[in-house]
DNA sequence: CGAGCATCCTTTGTATACAGAGGGCTCAAT
DNA sequence: ATTGAGCCCTCTGTATACAAAGGATGCTCG
């Protein structure tokens, strides 16, 4: 089934945005969502025709999806059987820490040499409030999540080098599709809240090996809660 | 960032050709090392019509290579006027040895850690040599830069992380680009390989922060040199 | 003479038809 | 019953035809 061509696809999505963005761009960002939201788990095989009647482009602009899902690492080709899903593993997720703390450190030194103070003094407040926002439910737990991305968005921005945010982002895409394990764990959320309220005054401070420091053992402790969260994930599995 | 497995490539294949290659493929590699070597140099445009001609595909396998070029950051796309080879500016440069420092120095902590001594012991050795090997004219250089690589493939297998590996190619990918300006500089290449010695001998004794700041210190020398011969150029130009 | 607009042309984006490679399945022989 | 070979069928790789978007140019009107 093809659904000929798509004039002005009105509305399928909630939100949608309404841009008028081009088929292979469509196919990339579902795919991508699916694979970071975990509808289509690890070891899921991927046919183009199958996918792109699914998504309703035709194989061209799915085949440029697909390109776009490899060079991500998201994505893997088989030899002559389509491609798969990249699977992630406890070794995987040891490994990509290892690669984060060494950008995430860096971040972190270059922020602390580049910062505007403004931006990091106001970050600072919101994060003094941050245990607040974790005792109003699933609602603020979305928002203390916003919150983190709008440090590292300010981080990011303060380092000002777009070789070291291109190769940060690569990281978190990755990191996002094992986050899911970890979302909610309100103690471990309020030890991280402290965690990065440390890193801010590092960064306001203009001290840069503190910052790295406190970055350092962020990553860390995140690591051992993630850590610990797969196996007790694998534990409940297994009841 | 890519690559994740694949370690079927069996040694560094000298000649290579002849292997039946994709016609995305063939078109990927040539346009890659075209732009690397400054056949195509900065701000170039691409024209996919005149490019496919050119290298004897269909515009179908051309556009998937550029592509995968436009993931590696050595080109970008132009709204309505085609391609670009990416600019390589001496601040790049600089945004680039940022991003180098935290990869290698964890690079170096890693295979410090990890290391299998023989295999190191072997390269200190050649490395001890190298100085002789740099008064035996233009091939005894290619032999040193061969030796480098040969350090720098010990470094990752040592490391072991298929993501830091990933990120390091592309880093290298980039810095290749501007290699070609400082080659050959002999006063340079010696005090490289003494620097390289230190490292060696950190790994060796297994002590991790000693390998990672003769890793910081060996890069800062490096990025200086680096300058250096682009201001010279520069000078050259103007004359 | 200048500015705005319409048109054309160039170049990318998309669809589809065709070719080739690779694996799985079946059938037969031992 | 098991194993081997050969065929078939599926799926990707490639080529080409078509559509649409964006910019440059020239024309016209003020």
């Amino acid at each position: 089934m093809t659904v000929v061509y798509t004039q002005t696809d009105s509305g399928v999505r909630p939100v949608a945005a309404s841009e008028p963005v081009s088929a292979s761009e469509r196919a990339y960002r579902q795919l991508r969502v699916e694979i970071l939201d975990g509808e289509l788990p690890s070891g899921t095989g991927l046919l183009e025709v199958e996918q792109a009647a699914r998504i309703g482009v035709s194989r061209t602009p799915l085949r440029a999806a697909i390109a776009r899902l490899i060079s991500d690492g998201l994505v893997a080709g088989r030899s002559g059987r389509g491609f798969v899903v990249t699977e992630i593993s406890v070794e995987r997720i040891r490994e990509l820490y290892e690669l984060r703390q060494a950008l995430e450190e860096q971040a972190a030194r270059l922020a602390a040499q580049r910062r505007d103070p403004a931006v990091f003094l106001a970050l600072r407040e919101q994060f003094v409030s941050a245990p607040e926002l974790l005792r109003q439910g699933e609602d603020g737990i979305h928002r203390y999540y916003d919150l983190i991305d709008e440090l590292e968005l300010a981080i990011d921005t303060a380092g000002a080098n777009p070789y070291l945010v291109g190769a940060l982002d690569a990281v978190r895409t990755h990191l996002s599709r094992i986050r899911r394990l970890a979302r909610g764990n309100q103690t471990r959320l309020r030890a991280a809240a402290t965690e990065h309220l440390l890193i801010i005054d590092a960064i306001i401070a203009g001290d840069a090996n503190l910052a790295a420091h406190a970055t350092h053992v962020h990553l860390h402790q995140s690591l051992t809660s993630v850590l610990a969260a797969i196996d007790e994930d694998a534990a409940n599995r297994a009841d």
